[in-house]
DNA sequence: CGAACGGTTGACAAGGGTCAAGTTCGGTGG
DNA sequence: CCACCGAACTTGACCCTTGTCAACCGTTCG
């Protein structure tokens, strides 16, 4: 089964974390769908973002989807999987610097420097959809739409930072789990918000870099964040169940989180 | 005196942290300056900018200088002194989560959303230049080169914030307080890798709540760090003098973040 | 002169890291 | 079918880093 096949396989279909799986391959663009949340874009921009983008690729678990040698001049789209950016430490070890979800798009932030300083890797198996820069550049040129649009989902992906390192820096290691796992509810079910389940499929391994402690630290707050009964943990599913929303956004103090509002009803922001 | 007064007030005219000092009001724009680090800028768009820059603005040490009631519609230029964004916590303190500093532009971040989450605050005394985002927009349509200036400028402070994620996650407290040494004193010498001392106008309190510890913790570490003879302050100047480079550069693990690219002479990402 | 603020220092406590052993579970091969 | 293996998770004991609280000092400013 080679990565760049574009048979969708079955066995490797992913179900839980596709964007928008049922959507079909041709006549569709994936680029619209992400960019069209940050700026009104019409059938004009919706064309030209299907001309532009390439054939999507499946990759596996533990791929470098980018580098300075890899997909240098392109954008990536995550259809389906879980990505992240990596930096490598003196010592040799990476160390995870950045999250990507399905719907996000990767390799804005080296958009003038491509591969310079991170690897994108995937966290697992999962469908990308390349789109070079050059042809993006073009587009832009003359599309004040298009720009708006570009610039809104790179803000976008910076605010998000923004807010983790505000959680970095002012909470203790329970309270940040809580936090990070109500960023992800927030950016996976960016217009459902009554959602209570998340697939999570991390490691505490993976959970511990991204927030800065040890795996096995991860796993007691986890434990204590259950005892609490505010979210449940299943095994089999990989699933995480928030028990008591309320409860946890004001253990967390996530309210006053960027993204938070794109899940309130009475967002006035997005769109 | 007035924070809106135009007049250089010489007892205010701060002497240590202005970006050009020496340039003359009329037929310079800042804005010029600081994209052209970003991106190569002709004469035509030195013009443009020029024209849609407002007039500087003196303001106060603590002086809100934007907010959703508050320049709401502007980037701003910084020209003199440091200023930070931050997030009111539920307890109703201020969270520090990004600082500028002289030739940064402020109100990126919130390009569409213009002061709905951050407000700007200056940490001393300082010269602002605000410019109106929709003359901005008007500018970028049509012009492909002020398009990919900012686009740089804001990817250039997304990288920043990279960085500060990095080593918020990966050091701990005296490396942090190294790595944020350094990341000041590349800032603030792009172009001069070999300076030593770094004008340092943050309270210990401040550097806290920019790094996630107690003022109380930064002092010791801050003592540690000369005890080692890496670095020197000068408590009349508030300068620091670093004594040794290259040994606080392994110490902080710096010279894999972004920002220390600009400063390397083998320099092939700046301009 | 006295507040107010920022920095410094010390004693103590708590949060989180480290290390090591044990468990569960899916996969692999005989 | 069972034995074995490795990866991820769990738990406990111990200790180090950092936070907390408090007192004290030096400067600045009204």
């Amino acid at each position: 089964m080679p990565s760049s096949s574009l048979a969708v396989d079955e066995k490797l279909q992913p179900k839980h974390y596709t964007v928008s799986s049922s959507q079909a391959w041709f006549g569709y663009s994936i680029y619209f769908d992400i960019l069209s949340q940050h700026g009104a874009l019409s059938r004009h921009e919706r064309e030209t973002l299907r001309m532009l983008q390439g054939s999507p690729k499946r990759v596996r678990k533990g791929e470098v989807i980018k580098s300075d040698t890899c997909n240098n001049g392109m954008l990536l789209a995550i259809q389906d999987g879980w990505a992240c950016s990596c930096r490598l430490t003196k010592d040799g070890d990476r160390q995870i610097i950045d999250l990507y979800l399905p719907g996000d798009i990767v390799g804005l932030r080296d958009y003038q420097q491509s591969g310079r300083f991170d690897e994108i890797i995937m966290l697992t198996e999962g469908l990308i959809i390349p789109a070079p820069k050059n042809k993006i550049d073009k587009a832009m040129e003359g599309n004040s739409k298009l720009i708006h649009a570009f610039l809104g989902a790179a803000m976008y992906q910076s605010n998000i930072m923004a807010d983790r390192l505000n959680n970095l820096i002012s909470h203790d290691a329970t309270t940040r789990i809580a936090y990070f796992i109500l960023e992800l509810h927030a950016r996976l079910h960016l217009g459902h918000p009554e959602a209570r389940d998340i697939f999570f499929p991390l490691s505490q391994q993976v959970i511990g870099d991204l927030l800065g402690m040890t795996n096995v630290h991860v796993c007691r707050c986890l434990n204590h964040l259950e005892s609490l009964e505010l979210l449940h943990r299943d095994k089999e599913t990989r699933n995480i169940k928030i028990l008591n929303y309320e409860e946890l956004l004001s253990l967390a103090g996530f309210s006053t989180a960027y993204i938070y509002s794109y899940l309130k009803p009475s967002n006035t922001i997005a769109h």
